[in-house]
RNA sequence: GGCGCGGUCGCCAAGUGGUAAGGCCGAGCUCUGCAAAAGCUCUAUCGGCGGUUCGAUUCCGCCCCGCGCCUCCA
């Protein structure tokens, strides 16, 4: 079975190949917004994507694969952030890019061949505003502001299958139920409610952070769609083989992605888009206004390890909301020891590498991602047989869990516990079971467990 | 209002037109003085009502409930 994924544009399970020649699958992600620490739900996105790259690895091998993901770094938010921080923009960004960076090294994703960031292709942008403008699918607004005419584009609204963006009797916003401030959407220059910004003039709340604009507007700065259909010309070409990310990203940003990258160049922008659900946190989408929303800091602090949160992530279907509950990072770690314990069980082991077939065939059927681990625990289940301990590292590569146990905390034992502990070691080995049983109530008691082993025993702290 | 998704064991969660994977929890057992660990065993008829069918959890229709997008969110 060939690698298959579910296209957006089509609403088909697609195989995913090549498109060009040289054999090199092309794919872009969207990538984050660089202002803070992102959540788990933006690296269910993240960690999805991470699965596909590996996925493709083992498809087409190492070297054919090419994995762009962007990092937004300009941006209301990011310049919101930097302004009340009184810092510069970049210092904000930079502080930002590097957590982002440790917490994907520490949900163990690989490294996307390249990582380009929206300020370090300002010309690639304009350069392509430019050619909008002078192709008559962007106007320039009375601020200087440049906004890409909708009504250019035929094909708008393919992917999300919106036809029109204007707010309509009943909508959402009609109806009453938002709360949310639009005073803020840039609606004033447009020609058309549905055109959207290209270029964005400068404001003095921008501070300092603006680049000379398309000639005959004024300086500013892009516009967040841009960004990507810039940045993925110019790292992949201006077709390429897919494009991802997450559900919300379907509309308005990668429509307008198609409609700015297929009016600029004339062909058809990305032959494949794949978009992962949402994380949902007790039935509902993460939110600030809500305070279920996490960062992988948070769940580490609460003793939980950020292997627990990729599986748990592995564990619902990558394309169906994920009701994500703290429970299930207890849940995770338990099935993470039975990993832990099969593959140390069959150590060096080989045996039949067809054994794990239904493992990678659920993977390759659009990265199904808990059947597949539904499959490596039926054959687990079944013991140890003639498991080839290569194939399971495969396996383990395919879904990025790294099964390296989590690194022995050193703990401090009060010298209090271990005089318990020795004078229960002590009674016990003199039998006498009823002060052994006293001493054990009391280092429970003190919020120690004490694990005998048959040449000693083991102190750890209770866990709560 | 438009577009889309979901309701499967206590919790999480796959799946198929022929009577339902897996993980966690729980229960029982085995093994250990006890505890821990490990091993074994056990636990569902798939939101409701109709329809199609020899047969539906799986297809169609309606209803109820929940969720997402439509507003520079992964």
């Amino acid at each position: 079975m060939a690698l298959q994924l579910h296209d957006s544009l089509s609403r088909s399970l697609r195989p995913v190949t090549p498109s060009q020649d040289d054999g090199v699958y092309r794919f872009y992600n969207c990538g984050p917004t660089v202002y803070a620490a992102a959540h788990i739900g933006n690296f269910r996105s993240f960690v999805v994507n991470d699965i596909i790259r590996r996925m493709l690895e083992l498809e087409f091998g190492a070297d054919k694969v090419r994995h762009v993901r962007n990092l937004t770094d300009v941006d209301d938010k990011t310049i919101r952030r930097a302004r009340e921080e009184k810092r510069p923009l970049t210092e904000v960004t930079q502080e930002w890019t590097a957590k982002f960076h440790a917490d994907c090294a520490a949900l163990n994703c690989l490294i996307p061949h390249v990582e380009p960031a929206a300020t370090d292709h300002i010309p690639e942008q304009v350069n392509m505003i430019q050619v909008l403008m002078d192709k008559g699918n962007a106007y320039r607004a009375a601020d200087g502001s440049v906004y890409f005419k909708v009504s250019s584009f035929d094909n708008y609204g393919r992917l999300s299958r919106v036809k029109e963006r204007e707010l309509k009797a009943g909508s959402a916003l009609e109806a009453g139920n938002t709360g949310k401030d639009t005073s803020s959407v840039d609606a004033d220059e447009k020609e058309d409610g549905t055109d959207f910004a290209l270029w964005k003039a400068w404001k003095p709340e921008d501070g300092d952070v603006k680049w000379d604009g398309p000639k005959g507007t004024f300086e500013g700065r892009p516009g967040w769609h841009i960004e990507c259909s810039a940045m993925s010309k110019k790292h992949l070409g201006a077709t390429i083989d897919l494009h991802t990310g997450g559900v919300d990203l379907l509309f308005p940003h990668h429509e307008n992605e198609i409609a700015q990258s297929e009016c600029c160049n004339d062909t058809e922008f990305a032959h494949h888009w794949y978009h992962s659900e949402h994380l949902l946190v007790d039935g509902k989408k993460m939110s600030k206004s809500l305070g279920n929303l996490y960062t992988l800091d948070q769940l580490k602090e609460m003793g939980h390890s950020p292997v627990a949160l990729r599986y748990v992530l592995l564990a619902g279907h990558p394309r169906k909301q994920l009701n994500f509950m703290l429970s299930s990072l207890t849940a995770a770690e338990k099935a993470l020891q039975t990993l832990r314990g099969f593959r140390a069980a069959i150590a060096n082991q080989t045996g039949d590498p067809a054994k794990f077939d239904g493992v990678f065939d659920a993977l390759r059927d659009d990265l199904n991602t808990p059947a597949a681990l539904g499959a490596l625990f039926g054959i687990i289940n079944r013991g140890t047989g003639d498991a080839d301990a290569a194939t399971f590292d495969r396996i383990m590569f395919a879904i990025g869990l790294d099964l390296t146990p989590p690194a022995e905390t050193i703990i401090e034992i009060p010298a209090d516990i271990t005089a318990l502990a020795e004078k229960r070691w002590a009674a016990k080995q003199a039998k006498d079971w009823p002060a052994a049983d006293v001493l054990r109530a009391e280092i429970i008691t003190a919020g120690w467990t004490m694990k005998d082993r048959k040449d000693g025993y083991d102190l750890e702290p209770s866990r709560q």
